[in-house]
DNA sequence: AATATGTTGACAAATTTAGTAGAGTTTCTT
DNA sequence: AAGAAACTCTACTAAATTTGTCAACATATT
């Protein structure tokens, strides 16, 4: 029932690239963090795909926050790693609980497990990079 | 991110004794919530020796909810099987995160998790199983 | 051209979750 | 007292997910 390793080695590495508001290659990432380089590749991956960070390749290469970290949100992060967070197991919108006792009918929890997830979206949402910075760091705006 | 299996079992299972208000065998249980016989079984346990459900041997033994649906929470069922509800991974009072890439500093995230964590509690605190009842049995009170 | 970097997909190990087995104990009924 | 119908307990196995690794490749800079 925890945030899996893997979204919180990516919120560091984009804690720590927010700290840093510069570019910095995989492998300076990966000691700052202390994630393994390879882990820290593939998940560096997932963050570009995911448009949160930018990758540049050759010699001067590294990767860099795509955006202020005042537009990014924990949200962003945990949900481009390891899709929406849902506290229910059934997803999807038309979900029918043909195994509660109730057969057939419209699970009865599916409503509450819904309504709190939403609000743990909503706060995760509210809660930005810029929130964990140094305060000079967190006015500086990246073009 | 969701809730296990197990949990969602146990749930089903207290909402199949609360809607029965009768004493049940885990044989019935288990196929009135298409759980397998076994897990139910291990189930079952947890929640007895969580206060939930109170158990009977013998002949006409079976399980019981062991105190009236209104007064059995979410978070009572979901935290005896699966333990407390948290967001972030590592509990205990006193967690710095080493691998930070701050170094021996109290972890940005940890209050935000734990603020989180703590409303999501609340929520599943405040939602009883006789909620989910139709009206007169909700109304019922277990002696 | 050489080197430093990121990209990709497949693979493997570790951990957690899910489910099973079997022998034992208690209680009720007759 | 016997027997059956329950629950109890400990351990084990299997499946799924998470975590981490590898190797070959593509791209950019100097």
């Amino acid at each position: 029932m925890h945030i899996t390793l893997e979204a919180d080695y990516a919120v560091r590495i984009v804690y720590c690239l927010a700290l840093a508001e510069k570019r910095m290659d995989a492998k300076a990432i990966s000691e700052e963090t202390s994630v393994t380089l390879r882990f820290s590749l593939k998940i560096l991956r997932k963050l570009v795909s995911g448009g949160i960070v930018r990758s540049f390749k050759g010699t001067q290469g590294g990767y860099e926050l795509a955006r202020s970290p005042k537009e990014i949100s924990l949200n962003d992060v945990i949900e481009t790693v390891e899709g929406p967070f849902s506290l229910s197991r059934c997803l999807g919108g038309e979900y029918v609980c043909t195994k509660s006792s109730a057969g057939g009918v419209p699970c009865p929890f599916r409503r509450i497990y819904d309504e709190i997830s939403g609000e743990v979206v909503q706060r995760m949402k509210a809660f930005t990079f810029d929130q964990v910075l140094p305060r000079e760091s967190a006015a500086k705006k990246l073009p």
